[in-house]
DNA sequence: GTAAAATTCAGTAGTTTACAGGATTGCAAG
DNA sequence: CTTGCAATCCTGTAAACTACTGAATTTTAC
């Protein structure tokens, strides 16, 4: 019903109220600002589970506030968001703030297990290597033996205790040795 | 001077007044917040570049306050550092929940060029591939011969236009048919 | 100044890739 | 219905790579 009425006049701001914690809203923000981009979307919801609030903000949502907002804040919301503006209430950003940083310094936290016990060398080699190169080049590029870059890698796969090139290219890539 | 004052009796908390954009003020933070973790940060700057916000956090400020503040909200922010609670300003806040927003929808463009132009069988064998496994145990759990596994991953190379097994691994980890 | 580590190279056996070819099956259009 | 196509399956052969062992030379560390 939500889509055929908006068919009819796409209006210029949409109220989602979203009662359930479920995907429904969020899909529908998704089809509204995939298919009508003019028309913006501000979520009024009692979650505020900061998964729920990421994903309509992916989503496309230009606002999200929670349930007990005053009158005065979803005017105000209703009129920032009219200008082209974003908005969402104080508790929303603050909550979304904490898990931002959280997951920046978790991801900060995870690739570094310690310094990268490797040499000079075996890094340039496994950088090579992992940049998409094959032993002949890689030998070509530092003037050595094939047979020595093999080695080098044998060594590094020792050390790192890897079992396969696989996991050698997800090891550099994990710390940062190359970029995916 | 900081720092010896510091040593002498580490604060509960320290108000970092930061008048240039440089990575001293950050320095100091992570400094502090590594060597007296019961110390907290609470950093007061003119300078609201989210960038800038962002390193601060991740070094360890409890609170971050743009220099207009006011008496009140200083006095808030202090009470709520020294509860263990965080506190940021709400133009902050905002600041950086239209960056974490922005970001997220970048992530989440990037990866898909366009839909996988692979069989559900080729997706399956690369997954296995990339999940480290060797041939022979990508034949035996799909029960297929070694040669058969060796034709998809030819195949897929193929199709996607790759040159190596790296370029093939970096592939599946783009697209999100394996977690680094 | 010696011991340990890093860098270099090689032999051999087994594995994987590159390239070319062929067989079977399922499905959809003519 | 058969024709064509894509997907799936298999093989041969040469080249490249891996696993394991061994070793010479140079650098680094105490």
């Amino acid at each position: 019903e939500c889509f055929e009425k908006i068919a009819l006049e796409p209006p210029d701001i949409l109220i989602l109220d979203i009662s359930l914690p479920d995907t429904n809203g969020i899909e529908i923000t998704k089809r509204i600002t995939a298919e009508y981009p003019e028309t913006k979307v501000l979520i009024l919801s009692m979650y505020t589970n900061e998964d729920f609030i990421f994903n309509s903000l992916k989503a496309g949502a230009r606002g999200y506030l929670p349930k007990n907002t005053s009158r005065e804040e979803l005017l105000s919301a209703i009129h920032a968001i009219y200008e082209g503006d974003e908005f969402f209430a104080d508790s929303i950003s603050r909550i979304m703030l904490k898990s931002y940083v959280r997951k920046a310094k978790e991801d900060d936290l995870t690739p570094q297990r310690g310094p990268i016990p490797l040499t000079a060398r075996e890094i340039e080699i496994l950088k090579l290597f992992a940049e998409g190169f094959i032993n002949k080049e890689i030998s070509d590029q530092l003037d050595i033996s094939i047979r020595t870059v093999e080695t080098h890698k044998n060594h590094i796969m020792k050390k790192l205790e890897l079992k396969s090139t696989v996991e050698l290219i997800k090891y550099a890539i994990r710390n940062k040795i190359v970029e995916i």
